[in-house]
DNA sequence: TATGAATGAGACTTCATTCAT
DNA sequence: TATGAATGAAGTCTCATTCAT
């Protein structure tokens, strides 16, 4: 066997990688941030606690890798053209793929919410999220402007806090939450 | 000096009881409750941490009573009269009611967040929890079929996650959440 | 009511003070010196921890003296008329006391084997008990001598050690020891 | 430098746990179970208080531990030819190792003792126990009727009790204590 | 690269004792 | 005399992180 090329370690660091961060996903939206060790997360790695440090620096780390991955995996949904202005299909199409997030990788968004309430934790994140924030806001505005309404800031902010709101009752309590209604109902209401 | 009377002591341990839970929420809703300790709640009422093991149990016996006591709090503004039935004037009141809360005791509200998307404290609360999100669910269900409603079910849901979602917004970002907006826009909504 | 007379003081504390001893006694023999906490005694004795502290000093100062009055009660059986002698008789007698106490004072007997095999605790009475069993090996030895034995010392050895071993095995399993057997044969093999 | 195999491993451990069980033997049986912290038996053994919870889940798994080996360890010496039936030959084979075990191993007899003493502590293992000493009670009954006894239930609990009472009081006073001719006496008694 | 032994700070909790009333 | 609130030291245990191999 010749020995390993440079690229081949480098492949083999990212798919370690990517292991660990689903490891550690998966016990911190399960059973909490504080809940979860890193003896828990190497082990349900199938690695040591040593080499997960020669991976990520520290715990926080761990999290905010997970955490800021999962919000640049977002916005790839929102205004996919990327020409800073959103139309009814996009809006239509960002419902849809969210609504298919949250069926199929629910162990982000149970992650999400809880990061978000704990405050420790949001202080790791709060500068990079704020601007996020700020911008889709933005765009909804401006969205809700040209469809016509009289207060495009409050229709914004109701739209966000519905689809928080939705997140975070489907996060609750999974099995009777009725997903595909929900989102018929809410591409009704904006995107008609 | 003759010793203390029943009614002294009882008085004490009404006054401290108060004071503990008073410091213990205050951290755990800006801490969160794993990164908030014992002693730290200790020093924040002002005693030591012995005592207050003569007040509470345990860190779990604090909190329970803290969500308890919320809850229960809470209840008091849904369906005043206590007949079952919602009428809109009662909605109103509710909503009024709500939004005043949200702005006088955030700490609940950041509590109350932070709890349903803690796995391990939500363990302690989700039977007596599961029962009222239940009960008032069924009520608002009415609510809408009575008002004409197509979908109650999901209408009364809706109604739910947007209370949320605005609660938790305000808790990401009180300073420049528009409250009264939003509170009137909701009473607009539904109460009209 | 005329106020009390100092004897009548006197004769209170006696039986407060008593009470406190018999409620500690239960607890030490029961649950073990180090997992008897003062509280636990307190409530037993239907009084409070401060009042307690009023009778006794110190936790090592109730057990020292629920130890020293026992061992003061069990002098009085053995050689009764105090001449420094051992009879036959003498000896049946003890040894029938013995067994009487064994039975009707369960507490006690629990507590004192709890108590040497308890080096901390030991340590607070060893010097009286190293007198007292000294005194008793002796009378033992002379009785053994002028029954004829060979070797009175190890004899006298032997016969404390099989009271201690018997004492023990009871307090193990009190309900299936045959008391009255092991007494009888005893008192065959020793007093005959 | 390579990393460590797993036999290396496995020997770290085996030495590290022999060591902690000797520290905490030592102690144990010199200041008792509740006397003795986790601190001073880490202290004891040169090793962190962390550490030692590596190789024991708590304070209550070390002494059982150590009461089962030291259990496991004696039974080699019963009926060492494992037919269920005891020789005199065995007899006196098994009282000449309890005599030398008595002496070389002073720190398991005084924990034996005191376990047997500490309610708390008996708990951890009387289940285990009960069988033992039942066992061997039938070996020796056995042994006595074929010896031609009367009531050799009695005799095996009396051969049982004295030896209870002699490690009791070598226990209590290992200076002075004539162990050889004492074992010398049981032979004598009981295996001629 | 990879392991897991080892550390040490800090968490929760208990309890003998003191003290104001 | 009598109460129980209050203290503070000490105990058991956990866990992120380091390090020798």
């Amino acid at each position: 066997m010749s020995p390993r090329t440079e690229k081949q370690f480098e492949e083999i660091r990212e798919t370690r990688k990517k292991e660990i961060l689903e490891a550690a996903l998966e016990l911190f939206a399960n059973e909490g941030f504080y809940a979860t060790s890193i003896s828990k997360i190497a082990a349900n790695a199938g690695i040591s606690k040593g080499l997960l440090y020669n991976y990520f620096e520290s715990k926080e780390d761990l999290i905010k890798t997970i955490i800021f991955n999962g919000l640049d995996n977002l916005t790839r949904f929102v205004d996919p053209n990327k020409d800073g202005f959103l139309t009814k299909k996009e809006l239509k199409y960002f419902l849809e793929e969210m609504f298919k997030a949250l069926k199929n990788e629910p162990y982000f968004w149970k992650l999400y919410f809880t990061v978000f309430m704990q405050p420790q934790v949001l202080k790791l994140v709060e500068k990079k999220l704020a601007v996020m924030v700020h911008k889709y806001l933005m765009m909804l505005s401006e969205y809700f402007t040209s469809n016509g309404s009289k207060d495009p800031e409050t229709d914004a902010l109701f739209f966000g806090a519905l689809l928080d709101g939705i997140g975070f009752q489907f996060m609750v309590d999974p099995e009777r939450f009725p997903l595909e209604k929900v989102k018929n109902k809410l591409i009704d209401m904006y995107c008609k």
